[in-house]
DNA sequence: ACAGTCCGTGGACGCGATCGACCTGAGCCT
DNA sequence: AGGCTCAGGTCGATCGCGTCCACGGACTGT
């Protein structure tokens, strides 16, 4: 993972379709190099996938929603975490520091979708409590930052 | 935007550089016309842009952060969001229902640096309080979820 | 000094991206 | 009804890219 590696990174978070030669002519390596350095990347577990970020409401996800979550004591937050993971709206899922257990992002397409993913969130073995924030506007999101060199 | 554009939006979505031969098999099309509808779903703002999703510690950003911010009041919103606009470490930006006007997805490299931005946070005009929770890990992030067909 | 390893380059070749010409069906006007 | 127009597709051709391979130079340890 050296500066070349950095850079690669940087530009695939930037634009994720650049083609391997026009890598190379940015890095200044040929495009054999570039080819095999991403693979590495890709098989090392630095890159994990390549997603097309699409706007929300264009696929009808209109409703965003961000909700914490209270685990009952003595719940098993394994499998609390596996009843999350089979529900499709639930985007990203933190595990937290303090009295919430939980961070979850959700996209639906309404508020009666909304309401319905929180009802089955309470009803889910382990769940104490909800507290759902809903969001208004999404001003960015996953913006990538300039990469800087990994902890020594 | 019919079944065949959310199919291809599904499978950039899953994997962003799918080639266009490649798509045009899914789909059953051909690959100029497969060519010619993404084009139209980027410039039609449906695609917004391809990332590489990386795993953030080995680009050095091991911490995560999710900071809820209250503005003071008659603070400007517009402003406050400029000044945020220009912090890298924010990744994603909410506007939100509720006392806290925003929420905040940060990644830095270490707890030093999140007290320094907190720090900052709290020093921008506008903000009147910050309140952070700390993600012990992530689970899982900007996970695609089925695409269903827009509100009709 | 020598041999092994790592990481790069250059060449070759087949496939994919992309352009232009043409085709077809739907909707509309006369 | 018949014909125009347009949107959106296929086909064919060309050119550049992805990818495999053989080869070469720098570094390292013995």
């Amino acid at each position: 993972m050296d500066a070349i590696d950095l850079s690669l990174v940087e530009l695939l978070r930037g634009n994720a379709r650049l083609s391997y030669a026009e890598l190379a002519r940015q890095v200044g390596l040929s495009a054999p190099a570039v080819h095999e350095r991403v693979g590495k990347l890709e098989s090392g577990g630095v890159i994990r996938a390549y997603r097309a970020e699409v706007e929300p409401e264009t696929i009808g996800l209109g409703v965003t929603a961000l909700i914490g979550i209270v685990e009952d004591s003595g719940a098993d937050t394994d499998d609390v975490l596996e009843a999350f993971r089979v529900m499709p709206e639930i985007e990203s899922c933190y595990f937290m520091a303090g009295v919430e257990s939980f961070l979850l992002k959700a996209r639906v397409g309404t508020i009666a979708e909304l309401e319905q993913l929180i009802v089955r969130l309470n009803r889910t073995a382990g769940v104490a409590s909800t507290r759902t924030s809903i969001a208004l506007s999404t001003k960015w999101e996953n913006r990538p930052q300039p990469v800087s060199p990994p902890p020594a």
